[in-house]
DNA sequence: GCCAACGTTGGC
DNA sequence: GCCAACGTTGGC
């Protein structure tokens, strides 16, 4: 099993959104690193949801990739905020899994408390300029976040 | 292939 | 709202 960090702004797509819903499509992301992160998913890898562009930035549950990664449905509807007019069809350009709701965490793990873990090690969400929104995480940084709850 | 301009992300 | 960081675009 894999794990990774997915984020989400909460004003937009909150843990409670994704606990009321269950399964979401994840779609929208159009970076090519995190588009071949999510390519590498597989159903069942561990997903910590994290809160961004919000008052306290920091991880507020747990989810699970729900199934194998597939094409994004919306770089192909003109219609969508996400429309890729430059996406083949034969090939597209951009991939998705849905994210399944596994639980909320009693209190939100933040930022600031998880760039102070002293053997955090290499992690992109506490490098320079993070700006990535699907990154990959260890299991020692897995276990080293989740057990600040 | 270079690089300036531009847009976006995200912490603060 | 500010601004640093950084990805993308497009002219050359």
């Amino acid at each position: 099993m894999n794990r990774w960090l997915m984020k989400s702004e909460p004003d937009v797509f909150s843990i409670d959104d994704l606990r009321r819903v269950r399964v979401e499509p994840w779609n929208g992301v159009r970076n090519y690193q995190a588009r071949n992160f999510i390519r590498q998913m597989h159903k069942g890898d561990g997903v910590l949801i994290y809160h961004s562009s919000c008052a306290v930035p920091g991880v507020a549950g747990l989810a699970t990739v729900a199934n194998a990664p597939y094409p994004d449905p919306t770089q192909f509807d003109p219609r969508s905020e996400y429309f890729d007019p430059g996406s083949d069809r034969g090939n597209p350009r951009w991939t998705l899994v849905d994210v399944r709701f596994q639980s909320k965490l009693k209190r939100v793990i933040t930022l600031e408390e998880i760039k102070a873990l002293p053997k955090l090690g290499d992690f992109a969400l506490t490098r320079r300029g993070n700006r990535l929104s699907v990154l990959p995480v260890t299991a020692a940084q897995w276990e080293m976040i989740l057990g600040l709850e």
